[in-house]
DNA sequence: AATTCTATCTATCGACCTATAGAATAAGTC
DNA sequence: GACTTATTCTATAGGTCGATAGATAGAATT
């Protein structure tokens, strides 16, 4: 017990961190919402999952609302930072449309209920936070489309193809994922390589159709 | 009077019949259950928009629960038996999967809050209708699958394909769309074309350059 | 040892929501 | 006009849920 300055350098901050358990406490939260819906699940089967009584997670988050925002926030985040990054790239149309479906994909590894409860919940959120998180969304939205445009201006896509309808499509086959990936048993890496061949190629064989005649 | 059987063959249900409202009603219901979710949504939110009382509406459905069943119910009918029919078709894959795109897209038009709420909240059922109407959704999904394995099969698809995969590509893809249609400005017709062509031909231009290099 | 901080608990309130019971009204029917 | 059936109403029971207040136990800090 010397005068040890020694554990004072990051303020000797050891354990007393607050809220150590919050990380767990919105893990669970996310769960239950994404297995319920906000409406559907109570406060009281979070706490369930917890093993803790229902009005101790009030120490976690001020209302059912809040925690509804930081699972969702959670369930965008990032996604359009990577979008842009990727869409920024100088490669082909076609390669960073892979990396959109890809990149947009992965996070169902990770954190599939918080994308989940981000994609069918965001609705009840209150008004102020959803617009903030509809902002995101729609940026989003705008990369992909962006990327398509591009890749018909440069060629590489069919022209005269509808990059809104095009855009909604990919993202709605993305976004679908979430709902059935936990029970379909097939990686996340093949699944973006399967998406990625209907979306660039299609699933009919190549041998132009310059001749109409088929069979 | 005179002994007239005449009237008695429909027992004369000129206008007696009850519960005339009904389709009303559940129109209603509908779209409060696609608007707020089932659990978000009360049974005074219907009750309000049909300008009665929230306890009138237990003469048309016995609980909400029933009333949820009866919105899903309206919200799959027919995809699955129309669905067969096309793909009995003597038509080539091809042909058939934009005919099936092009049928699941169309009862956005008249039905869509039915599909949506059914899409949406089919999880939130008693566990016997969730069940039986699953059945249904499962049986739709292996038509899908059969078509374009049989593609496969004909030499149309691309071999190696996962038709599982494609399936739940494509219906997410169309599914989605009843989240968005009503505020995208696009007529059904013309996502039906896009969808197919995305599908079946991808993005990518067909490279002319398929030289047959003998052999 | 005393004090402060962290995390959880007990207890409960008020609001809201589904569903029921039975009365009241409206619309034919005899 | 009396009767019957269809529809909506009033009133409320009964239950659940979110949220608050205050107590408590344990750990860390001084």
């Amino acid at each position: 017990m010397i005068g040890m300055t020694v554990a004072t350098l990051p303020t000797s901050r050891r354990s007393a961190s607050p809220r150590r358990r919050a990380p767990q406490i919105i893990e669970a939260t996310a769960m239950v919402f994404a297995e319920r819906g906000f409406h559907g699940a109570t406060t009281q089967d979070i706490a369930d999952v917890l093993g803790i009584r229902q009005a101790s997670l009030y120490y976690y988050f001020s209302s059912k609302e809040a925690a509804l925002e930081l699972v969702c926030l959670r369930g965008v985040e990032g996604f359009f930072e990577t979008g842009k990054a990727i869409a920024a790239r100088p490669e082909s149309a076609q390669k960073r449309l892979s990396l959109l479906i890809s990149s947009h994909l992965s996070p169902m590894l990770d954190r599939g209920n918080f994308v989940k409860v981000f994609l069918n919940e965001r609705q009840h959120l209150p008004t102020e936070s959803r617009r903030r998180i509809g902002r995101w969304s729609r940026g989003l939205e705008r990369i992909f489309e962006q990327v398509i445009e591009e890749g018909v201006a440069a060629g590489e896509f069919r022209a005269g193809l509808d990059a809104r309808l095009v855009t909604l499509a990919v993202l709605g086959m993305c976004n679908a994922a979430s709902s059935w990936y936990l029970k379909e048993n097939k990686g996340v890496p093949a699944i973006a390589a399967e998406f990625s061949n209907l979306v660039i190629d299609g699933l009919a064989i190549r041998p132009a159709k310059r001749r109409p005649s088929r069979r």
